[in-house]
DNA sequence: CACCCGATTATCT
DNA sequence: GATAATCGGGTGT
């Protein structure tokens, strides 16, 4: 098994690990399934310096674990009906920091997936945030799991990810700091949202 | 307790 | 492309 991403890694700046989780493989045990996608798709959201951010007016309920929790999951509930798996990631000099994974190539139990989403097309099974934690079975129970240990919910060693293979571009979906070019997608791959 | 609104998606026209 | 769905968090009264 390709090797687990371990604190360090996750201990660095916000959008230098959304950059370098394209490629990884996010692995989630579903009803003692094996449910996995490689991520082919982020955004980094930071703190104080980051309108777009949960964390930018400081520490809530919450918020917090973008705060304390670096390695740990970051999961929230969004416009009533989706949820959204973050990574939480940052450096010594930042007060908090999360990566959102926005879309994944699935891997293994495709099957599971596509009964978790009630969708049969490949192409729409996890190919934005919100479909992608449907697919994989990721909800609330999922916040605040460390990421770095072969628990319930982690990310190890992926693919090689060609640097000419990386776009950058603005985040999605946002309202404030457009000019921040914080999400990164790989070009050659069709599970990329929108 | 009332109000506003959001790191989305599916389903229209 | 436009919009309804849907509900918990955050804020202020």
């Amino acid at each position: 098994m390709d090797p687990i991403l371990d604190r360090w890694f996750y201990s660095r700046d916000t959008v230098l690990v959304a950059r370098d989780l394209l490629g990884k493989l996010l692995v989630c045990k579903y009803n003692r399934k094996l449910l996995s996608g490689i991520i082919v798709e982020t955004e980094g959201y930071r703190a104080s310096d980051d309108p777009a951010s949960h964390a930018y007016k400081g520490k809530t309920r919450r918020n917090a674990p973008m705060f304390d929790l670096v390695g740990y999951s970051y999961v929230y509930f969004i416009y009533g009906n989706h949820f959204c798996f973050n990574v939480v990631a940052k450096s010594n000099d930042q007060k908090a920091g999360a990566v959102l994974i926005r879309a994944l190539e699935p891997l293994d139990g495709i099957e599971f997936m596509q009964k978790n989403r009630k969708q049969e097309d490949l192409q729409l099974l996890t190919n934005g945030p919100g479909k992608l934690t449907q697919a994989l079975g990721i909800s609330q129970d999922h916040n605040v799991l460390d990421l770095t240990k072969l628990k319930k919910l982690y990310i190890v060693d992926g693919i090689l990810v060609k640097s000419d293979d990386v776009v950058t571009t603005n985040r999605i979906g946002i309202g404030v700091a457009h000019e921040k070019q914080w999400r990164f997608y790989l070009a050659s791959n069709r599970w990329v949202s929108k």
